[in-house]
DNA sequence: CTTGACCCTGAAGTTGCTATAAGGTTTAGT
DNA sequence: ACTAAACCTTATAGCAACTTCAGGGTCAAG
């Protein structure tokens, strides 16, 4: 089959293909006479592997190595799983930070509701007080502090 | 003060805080005789703005629109409501893809556990399980599959 | 007077694609 | 036979948000 029909086949783009192949992921495949590529259904296979890794998030470098593992099944596994322990801490601590994220936005974002100046804008006040509070948390000097950009007319 | 020292007031590190400058996040600063830039402490409090909206992952196209409304607090603020409301959706898409994706890696992740021959290795078929079953459900030819790259002298 | 810590600019590298330009080939329709 | 659409090719640039590198200049201490 020719490179679109694998795309169509396997749900990636054309161009990521090709992609793919010249970041070492796929293998060279056959030429016809006219310099298209053909592939045959063991490419079909190893572009979904590749597509399940990135759906877990698995970078290329790491797909790279599962893929040898697949290539080279006697060698030792233990390191498929210290990869995928090193993926699952990476997406826990993402997860954590996530959380925490959602709850500050979440909390900022009812400090103002309705329409009015951003003077008096409580999300702004509370970031700006917040980049003050950096260097002492102390004296709020009234408004919108000193991040202003002076020249106004922009 | 000089860049360095700015950098460490904010946690910032100097490369950053010159591609913020290039990009326009940051005003030009003075500059000594030799070229060297100098700051006031209204930098630390803008720099300190801004890592603040990073913090809360906001993007740097968004963090200069809440520069500018701090820079004019006239204005109406209800874009700034609606840009925390567009970015809390984007944070908890993603938190929820994330959770879909831990669940999925850690139950992945239980298939093996033991050090053994990568040909034995859950995981590894699972994935390529999961590839294979991609274009038919049905045939599981034995092993692993035909992903491999046939040159195993590599 | 040299060492080391700081500073400067401009450009390239990172990740994982996506898009563009500028062509060649094939296929279907008229 | 001609043409237009749909495919294929390569090489190159762009995205975010930095980071790193090359190749210098400046300055205080020993």
């Amino acid at each position: 089959m020719r490179i679109g029909e694998l795309a169509k086949g396997t749900g990636i783009d054309v161009e990521t293909l090709r992609y793919y192949e010249r970041v070492g992921l796929l293998q060279l495949p056959a030429r016809q006479a006219n310099g298209y590529r053909t592939y045959g259904q063991d490419a079909v296979e190893r572009v979904n592997f590749i597509r399940h890794c990135r759906a877990l998030d698995i970078g290329l470098a790491d797909v790279r190595r599962l893929l040898d593992f697949v290539a080279h099944p006697e060698a030792d596994c233990s390191d498929v799983n210290y990869l995928l322990d090193e993926h699952l801490v990476r997406v826990r601590a993402k997860l954590k930070s996530l959380r925490t994220l959602e709850k500050q936005l979440a909390r900022l974002r009812t400090q103002c509701d309705a329409d009015h100046r951003a003077a008096d804008c409580g999300i702004l006040q509370e970031l700006v007080a917040a980049a003050h509070g950096e260097a002492c948390a102390c004296h709020q000097s009234g408004g919108n502090a000193s991040l202003s950009n002076r020249k106004d007319g922009e």
